[in-house]
DNA sequence: CGCGATTTGTGCGTGTCTTCACAAGCGCCT
DNA sequence: AGGCGCTTGTGAAGACACGCACAAATCGCG
């Protein structure tokens, strides 16, 4: 809260945390996409941009974009667009990537060890501060210049610098276990990789990703798609209902 | 509802297609997680489950459950519960897992050696049919028991086992073209790593999961906590909102 | 200076998802 | 046999999300 950010729009008191909005959930999930295309965008050397030219990029409809902005503020210019600097600058804060949140991450087996080679942490607000493992036989072993310690140092390392994320990238049958030692230095948001549901205590945040569910996702529109065309009554593949988001 | 249900196995006509239920996207979201719940309890002794209990090993509201399950008929005992055995056998039906579906992966990176790795893969009904990359350099590779291929011989490798589902876990900059060259060879379904939007004909579901947007959506959360804990004025940190799911 | 072209911000109708609450159904026990 | 407790399946209501369509705002140009 040292920080002295540019406020979105002219909220009044300096200094004070500009009370942030509070998005739809929905808004939330796709603003990290809006920024990539923004991103993307100032690469090509675009100044500004239209809500239409956004929602293309960011593979959205322009009028869902728009609504999504304006919870955050009025940040166009009706016959211009969109500023890009302005635009990723407002986002980044909103999403509070403004300052580098330490990430810790428990587990360096197959998918640990892609995690933390992953550049697009890095590139995009995060940190790996401490990379840990319950085996003995991992600890000490160096990834991409960090070397991976025991999960019991866990309150040491929370200690030195304190833990915005912890990413859980272990055996089910371990994940609780760790959840908990997170929540106990304080964690309160997870990122949980194992196929299993955590139990956490008010106040923290979870989220799951699950690359098998993914599939299965898929799975269940190759089948429909399968049963459809396979049936000869009535209506063929062309449906309404394609290339659904998540 | 005084219809009488269809099911798989027994359907009457051997050999027809049962007619899927066109359920909510929203409901087809859950059910591999109720079929990852159910496994638990399968393996833990459970013959029968209440749709409260089921619901608590899943992490949902059972109301919700109950209304996911209705949609692919009546399975359920009032007074008794869900047989865990025949249910497991429903969803596995409706998601399209009765036969293992042959998979793809574009992108032996860091993350594409991660998921080939991954045993989660060939435990939930899917088989990684073949490995591809565009490097010379990694082709040859042997991972898991697989040979690195070319991706130009994707044509020959669909020509011998139709691709189910392809994974796209390349660099953002590679992606769309894999994404043309899977779609050319008949792939209707694909798994997207790469942080782009894909852009795919009508009829081709693409899902897409970015690990670096999970993490910008718990930074939000931190940040939002942060903003509202600092505030003097009124409410602390305990928010009715908490722990949301996907 | 005024007009037309362009683009934002949003009110509103529509559809989907969630949750509550309860009647109907089932099994067990007496 | 009958009643009682438990659990499902679902109607209805509320909450949320989406997308259209248009008024308001801005710019550029003659």
């Amino acid at each position: 809260m040292s920080q002295q950010h540019r406020h979105p729009g002219a909220s009044g008191r300096p200094g004070a945390v500009p009370a942030l909005p509070d998005l739809p959930e929905a808004t939330v999930a796709r603003l990290p996409e809006y920024l990539r295309a923004l991103h993307d965008l100032a690469e090509t050397g675009y100044e500004t941009v239209s809500s239409e030219g956004l929602a293309t990029v960011a593979g959205v409809n322009s009028a869902k974009l728009r609504k999504d902005l304006s919870h955050l503020g009025s940040y166009g210019t009706r016959g211009v667009g969109y500023d890009v600097a302005l635009l990723v600058e407002q986002i980044e804060f909103v999403l509070g990537l403004t300052q580098r949140r330490a990430v810790a991450l428990v587990g360096v087996g197959n998918l640990g060890h892609a995690l933390a080679g992953y550049a697009g942490f890095a590139s995009r607000g995060f940190r790996i501060a401490a990379l840990l493992d319950a085996d003995p036989s991992r600890v000490g072993e160096e990834i991409n210049g960090l070397v991976v310690r025991h999960v019991d140092e866990l309150p040491r390392i929370a200690d030195e610098e304190p833990i915005a994320i912890g990413v859980i990238a272990t055996p089910a049958a371990a994940a609780q276990a760790v959840a908990d030692q997170l929540v106990s230095v304080g964690v309160t948001s997870i990122l949980n990789f194992a196929p299993c549901v955590l139990s956490v205590p008010e106040g923290v945040d979870v989220r799951k990703v699950d690359l098998a569910i993914e599939l299965q996702i898929l799975s269940f529109h190759e089948h429909r798609k399968a049963s459809l065309t396979a049936l000869p009554s009535g209506r063929a593949a062309t449906d309404p209902q394609e290339a659904i988001g998540t």
